[in-house]
DNA sequence: CATATGTCCTGAGAGC
DNA sequence: TGCTCTCAGGACATAT
């Protein structure tokens, strides 16, 4: 499941590739339903070719091929979308690709599942789609403060609130019970019960993890879904400290047993005694 | 308004 | 072995 460090990683990769002419685009199915492209593919490969690849840029969860016009192509990978630019792992479920000239290449869409999109947003599009009605800011640049202002008031669980992408962009499940594991709260604490203190650890835990996950370049998971733009495993998959090791000893305190829990449908994984469910201490 | 739940989609893995 | 069933979770739609 692409999240920020495995969507970084594919941005880094398929940067190589800036510069590039766009000389057409094409979409697949091979019976499957097809992926959302936006507009219809004829009407998309109409305003993309002969158009230059100026940047290849990141916003939170996704990834943005800005071209010449001030148009961009978004790639929203979602649970097992990739952006490549070696060939895919295999054609059938190829849903995008874009032909590059000059130099020559290719930049390939890949879904197993199919909840991906592809879409070229008008400059003014991007502002609606991607602004910050949509979009919180960017998991690495957002403050501690910021996460205080925009949480502090919150009832919601602070594992269920890091999801949010209105709040801030780039962290998904996995890397949200990472990085309060390594933070020491307990994933269903409220917002509004964590301390000052606690929210500076949260920041400072979760630029941690995902710092490491992207020297790591991501964690492909037993579905092997995840792959970088070169088609190649990432290995932060062996780093993890909680997430799907129910049952194992915390590799951190060697004392807790992980435990796996259910938070708005998905798999929270924690350890019970580094993260305990008691809110902090007043100091003094 | 804030928060919670349902839905999409395919393939892996469990159980029989 | 091959069938059926459940589960995985990103973002958005709909419900409370």
């Amino acid at each position: 499941m692409p999240e920020l460090p495995e969507v970084e990683t594919m941005r880094r990769g398929v940067a190589r590739v800036t510069g590039a002419i766009i000389q057409d685009a094409l979409a697949f199915d091979f019976g499957y339903k097809p992926i959302r492209i936006t507009p219809s593919i004829g009407r998309l490969r109409q305003r993309v070719r002969g158009r230059k690849i100026v940047d290849v840029d990141r916003i939170g969860k996704r990834v943005l091929l800005r071209l010449d016009n001030q148009a961009a192509l978004v790639f929203e990978p979602r649970m097992t979308g990739i952006v490549l630019i070696a060939d895919p792992p295999n054609q059938i479920h190829l849903r995008f690709q874009l032909k590059l000239e000059k130099p020559k290449g290719n930049i390939f869409f890949w879904d197993r599942r199919g909840l991906g999109s592809v879409r070229l947003l008008t400059a003014s599009q991007q502002q609606q789609e991607l602004g910050p009605a949509k979009l919180g800011p960017d998991a690495l640049l957002i403050t501690a403060e910021q996460m205080q202002e925009r949480l502090g008031a919150s009832r919601r669980a602070i594992k269920a609130a890091l999801l949010d992408q209105r709040v801030l962009a780039g962290v998904g499940n996995l890397y949200a019970s990472e990085l309060l594991h390594l933070a020491r709260v307990h994933p269903a604490r409220r917002c509004d019960r964590l301390t000052r203190r606690q929210w500076s650890l949260i920041h400072q835990a979760m630029n941690a993890i995902l710092e490491e996950a992207i020297r790591y370049e991501g964690s492909t998971l037993s579905d092997g879904a995840y792959r970088n733009a070169l088609n190649q495993d990432g290995g932060y998959q062996n780093c993890h400290r909680v997430y799907d090791r129910e049952g194992e000893a915390c590799l951190t305190c060697q004392t807790g047993k992980i435990q796996r829990i259910v938070q708005s449908q998905r798999s929270t994984f924690f350890c019970p005694h580094c993260q305990t469910k008691r809110p902090a201490r007043a100091v003094g």
